[in-house]
RNA sequence: GCUCCGGUGGUGUAGUACGGCCAAGCAUUCCGGCCUUUCGAGCCGAUGACUCGGGUUCAAAUCCCGGCCGGAGCACCA
């Protein structure tokens, strides 16, 4: 198995489905994983991406068992190359960019299609030499001039580029284009099986001749269905971009789909692989649904996330509690073994409370703070009770007057205030904050991570 | 336009290769109810789907033909 991303930033969402597909499959049956690095259009490449990818997948639990960079396998491509051309195979054309595709258009094979393969190798050697200007002369592979699908026809495996490539300089200038390098790649690499995405159904069928015309055997292919990622950014060029202008703060800035910015709100690198899984490898397009996603990353962290108070928009009341005063929060209402939260108050303590939540209690509602005590709305005040009360009323989490501020980041961009428990303060993991939502707390802020 | 690929509840899937055990399973969401000093979980209940039309057959989600809808490709990107 492989997988093959071109280096142009770090992976996203929808990488990690290739990547978690290709692991399970070698998890199951065996065989390698190789890591593939397509780097063959040096205008499509970040160097940071060299390092960002695999750290990605090791965050995945992708288990790469050998990696290959193709920028560094220039000679052996060339060597192929010269291969098939003297078998006739591949030939190299003069003509120009949209001469060229104008004539497969109308099916018409360029004059030099079929000369002896002689003038193509020298012509292939003046490619190297950097005889000719960019887009100027190509090498073709053959396949079918009068293919139903014109792209099909006779396209082209490798061209000049005289742009710098960040990792080999201008050492080369002509570059095989992703369906040669791949095939013959996937060949040597020994690929049995081979998953990606239907994008590259008609790559699948360009790539055949150069199998069939070798007499190579060719691969199991699987090919899964598009899936559409509402909600979150994920283009690289957007990304990149904002990150440029400082719209974002990075490539984990948590309105970016990217593995990292995932990982920095708190999601569990199994859910990715569990949700994947669950998807198959199906031709459908899809939707991607968050909703099963977080459900499914809740079930894997619910039973190791403390519970803890949060305020939003919290307002000032003096309880006036007329005797002291001690709460009793459990971390976790499953695990009674860890223990409680315990706050003391003193006589006529203040405590914090949600203001929406204020606004909507009808006047001398009676409510329950949660693990205190029992208060009654008056007008503008909320007053004390009793400890304990028979009746079932309403249950809203508080935090004492010692609670420390934090800022909490959604991932459409906007951000709530309020207080937190002290003993949540400068935590640094994924906590329950209750009748609020799981949040990755860091410190002073927080990334909200789902309900 | 041409070529290719799809179409199962709101969403995601199982089932389709070898027709019957599928008046269609699971998950998630929504809505009720129970429980619980949050939320979540748990338990109970409810709603909800085979794109349409023909054909083959004793029998079709499954096979065949056609329509409709959706997607992709039509690059010297990957």
């Amino acid at each position: 198995m492989r997988m093959a991303p071109s280096p142009s930033g770090p992976l996203h969402i929808g990488h990690s489905r290739m990547a978690i597909l290709n692991d399970e499959y070698v998890k199951r049956y065996g065989g390698d994983l190789i890591l593939r690095i397509e780097d063959t259009n040096p205008a499509n490449v970040d160097i940071d991406a060299y390092d960002m990818i695999p750290e990605d997948l090791e965050w995945l639990n992708v288990n790469v068992t050998k990696k290959v960079i193709q920028s560094s396998r220039m000679d052996f491509y060339y060597k192929e190359a010269r291969k098939m051309i003297s078998k006739g195979f591949m030939y190299v054309i003069e003509e120009d960019q949209a001469e060229f595709h104008d004539l497969k258009l109308k099916k018409i094979p360029v004059k030099c299609r079929d000369y002896d393969p002689e003038i193509h190798l020298e012509r292939f050697d003046k490619l190297l030499e950097g005889k000719y200007e960019e887009g100027k002369a190509a090498v073709v592979m053959k396949t079918d001039i009068n293919h139903p699908n014109p792209s099909i026809r006779d396209w082209i495996a490798f061209r000049l580029n005289y742009k710098k490539h960040p990792l080999t300089g201008d050492k080369y200038i002509l570059y095989p284009t992703m369906n040669f390098s791949v095939s013959v790649d996937d060949h040597y690499l020994g690929l049995t099986h081979v998953i990606r995405g239907i994008d590259h159904l008609v790559n699948t069928e360009k790539q055949e001749y150069v199998f069939k015309c070798n007499g190579w055997k060719i691969p199991e292919y699987f090919h899964y269905g598009f899936i559409n990622i509402p909600g979150t950014v994920l283009k690289t060029t957007l990304m990149k971009e904002g990150i440029k202008s400082g719209k974002y703060s990075g490539w984990n800035d948590i309105r970016l789909g990217t593995i990292m910015a995932l990982k920095k709100r708190g999601y569990r690198p199994e859910t990715f692989r569990k949700y994947w899984v669950a998807s198959g490898m199906n031709k459908n397009n899809a939707t991607f649904s968050w909703e099963i996603f977080n459900s499914m990353n809740r079930e894997i962290i619910d039973y190791n996330t403390m519970r803890y108070f949060f305020v939003p928009e919290p307002e000032k009341f003096n309880i006036k509690n007329s005797k002291k005063l001690k709460s009793h929060a459990m971390f976790h209402p499953q695990r009674p073994d860890l223990g409680c939260r315990e706050y003391d108050l003193d006589k006529n303590s203040n405590i914090y409370f949600p203001e929406k939540e204020f606004e909507k209690l009808k006047d001398s509602e009676t409510i329950r703070l949660k693990d205190l005590c029992a208060v009654t709305k008056h007008a503008n005040s909320l007053d004390y009770v009793s400890e304990d009360i028979d009746k079932k009323v309403k249950i809203i989490q508080w935090v004492p007057e010692n609670s420390g501020s934090i800022k909490i980041y959604y991932p459409d961009g906007s951000v709530e205030s309020g207080m937190i428990e002290p003993l949540a303060s400068n935590k640094k993991e994924v906590v329950q904050l209750e009748r609020f939502g799981y949040v990755n707390l860091n410190g002073s802020e927080g990334y909200f991570l789902h309900k």
